[in-house]
DNA sequence: CGCATATTTGAATTCTTTCAATCAACGTGG
DNA sequence: CCACGTTGATTGAAAGAATTCAAATATGCG
């Protein structure tokens, strides 16, 4: 089953059966995307209803300036547009890995939606989620200092790619590179740069050919001022599955 | 009219008749709060559906020494919370004025989005708006200096509160305290005090007694770069009404 | 009038950025 | 297989932006 299914599937609390979302709520034309490369662009209309199926992708946005800031992360299982009823798209939707996105026809899409409540309820309950996450980046932008926010962004990985499945031996692949640490953080990568080899210092992360071991998550969490609730049904109803 | 049957009817495109909103989903109890009190925090189940009738709302986030973020302002016709299916709010919802709310019982707000698609239509939309708001917030304290995210903060202001009718004069009531504009904008109320007496030596806006005019709205949205597609349904459905 | 809250100012400190340059890793073509 | 070009990581030093702390002024409300 893919993420998207299985995300759905897990917040809707019917993990055994396979669960409703692949049975209604079928992913149509699958595409590939390349590192680095714009998935869907700032001004477009959004045509059809995408989900990350493998790879991580971003929104972000960009000033003329050059000035730019990564708003999200979009993890496999994560619904990237649509669904919404607005004109045009306020951002960008880039690749930042290799990613293969799964296209859901808007009708199909509707018709889900219309069939079972359980899948619009769902639905409504992802969004509800990534809406916390964007409140609690708000937060982490600006409040936190840029250890604290490194600390924070990969403490949020962990719980996130946990919930996927994508956890193995207490870390994970962590496909950014410095810039794209600082495009999210809303800091430089020279001093991203600085605090990564602060935190290595203090034994708190082992980051190394895009992989990211984090040694004692505690205590991570600890300088990350990390509370879990904000993404609570995301990886609660995935407890008991994240080690499967 | 109150505002949230106002802005269900806008969006929805039926602002001739009174709208479909006022018909299906009304709003039952009334609750009155009182300036700098908590109308709902962090942690709590979410219990009603909750909208702004009068006054200004923020939703903040508060961390145990003291640092405090502002996440949204939420001003009249904005939903608090709710119809989200969480377990409990990852953030408090405050007044920053006398705040005057208006609750929505949850079966009714469920009946009325069966009802009329047209209802859950909109309010998926109100939900969006709200997101992509939260988005430019996000970039908002990452990547502009005090100076621009004032600018942009006000910006928006102006265009959300004119699409509700609270613009006049080129101005509007702006209740905010140099302290909660830095807890909104991720800064020092002294800070926040020297580049206001910045924009007032511009001559970009003239603030006094909680009120803010604005003389020439296309000066201040240069330096804030600000680009009003971000809450375009916000916006565009009510122009033509906004000076009504 | 007087307390409580909000605004304003100055000066020192701290955190980040900027600019420049070096080093390392990786993939490609010769 | 190695030179070379590109991209990402790392380092140093100086400049800049924002914060902190403290104190003085206003302002508003009972």
């Amino acid at each position: 089953m893919d993420p998207f299914a299985t995300r759905l599937a897990r917040l809707a609390g019917t993990i055994s059966d396979g669960g409703i979302a692949s049975r209604r709520l079928t992913i149509g034309r699958i595409r590939h995307y390349a590192p680095r490369t714009d998935i869907a662009r700032e001004g477009e209309p959004p045509r059809v209803v995408r989900v990350v199926v493998s790879g991580w992708a971003c929104r972000y946005k960009l000033v003329p300036d050059g000035r730019r800031q990564i708003l999200a992360l979009l993890l496999p299982g994560d619904v990237c547009d649509g669904h919404d009823g607005l004109d045009e798209m306020d951002h960008t939707i880039g690749a930042l890995s290799a990613v293969v996105l799964g296209e859901v026809d808007p009708a199909a899409y509707t018709a889900a939606v219309w069939a079972d409540d359980r899948i619009g309820q769902t639905l409504r309950r992802m969004v509800s989620i990534e809406a916390a996450i964007q409140r609690e980046w708000t937060f982490n932008v600006a409040r936190r200092d840029t250890r604290e926010g490194l600390a924070h962004l990969f403490c949020e990985l962990y719980h996130r790619l946990d919930a996927i499945g994508l956890v193995d031996g207490g870390g994970y692949a962590m496909p950014l590179t410095q810039i794209e640490l600082a495009d999210a953080l809303g800091g430089t990568p020279v001093h991203v740069n600085r605090i990564l080899q602060v935190l290595r210092r203090e034994r708190l992360l082992v980051l190394t050919k895009r992989r990211l071991a984090i040694p004692d998550l505690r205590a991570l969490e600890g300088v990350a001022l990390f509370d879990p609730a904000y993404l609570h049904p995301y990886t609660t109803a995935a407890t008991g599955m994240a080690k499967s």
